[in-house]
DNA sequence: AGTAATGGTCTGTTTTATCTGACTATATCA
DNA sequence: TGATATAGTCAGATAAAACAGACCATTACT
């Protein structure tokens, strides 16, 4: 089941998942999309740090590899939203395990430090 | 719950595990110090475009995380394993999802495909 | 004496990631 | 006419990540 081929670690799950969602951004923007954070503007503002080239660049990526959907509308000025497919859907458990981790973790332990 | 502070990322749990157990090597590391390749010398051939230095940088990171265990037995030539500590071993859920959906969305199709 | 084994460290270099700022298109409103 | 809004694109610069290869210590074995 999760044991690792030590012969050919390139059949590893693990790996795999980390070669289409690692990197900085990508983990972040599905859980943006998840929560209704959906168009270009609001992500760009919400991951402070990014700039627009790098949000281009990670959601046409996303794109590509069938994890969100990315429709426009025939507006102007223009409206984009992005969705999260079923495949980037099942990804969820990561951002919710990573969620669960990081409150129980680092949040909670800042606060106690805090108080 | 799972919501976003609209003002403030820095509270977001999903980008605080992100600060710590991202980028291209430690989930990796965990995962395998969780199936029991634990020295420094199995994982440098597991991960093996990772340099040595590198692998040294991780582990002392996620050591100093609170993440993994170092332990040092006293005989030549060194023998050094690591091991997760409960705050590390809280990240399985992470990694175990990953190993999920690579399983489910990379590894089977290219299975398909080659069948 | 010479070699192997383990877990590193150190310096220098290359590769990759990411940012900055200017620029584009078009309809609407003042 | 000029500003505003959105979702980008593009070239060039810079910062960060990562690697390569030499080197170290100690003990056992040949």
């Amino acid at each position: 089941m999760s044991s690792i081929s030590l012969e050919n670690i390139t059949n590893c799950p693990v790996t795999a998942t980390m070669s289409v969602i690692g990197g900085k951004w990508k983990i972040l923007i599905i859980h943006l999309i998840n929560n209704d954070i959906n168009r270009f503007g609001k992500m760009s503002m919400m991951l402070k740090d990014i700039s627009k080239q790098m949000l281009t660049t990670q959601l046409r990526e996303l794109e590509n590899d069938g994890i969100i959907l990315r429709k426009i509308y025939a507006e102007i000025p223009p409206k984009v939203e992005y969705f999260l497919t079923d495949k980037g859907k099942a990804l969820l458990p990561v951002t919710e395990a990573m969620r669960d981790w990081g409150n129980a973790f680092v949040l909670n332990e800042a606060k106690a430090v805090e108080a």
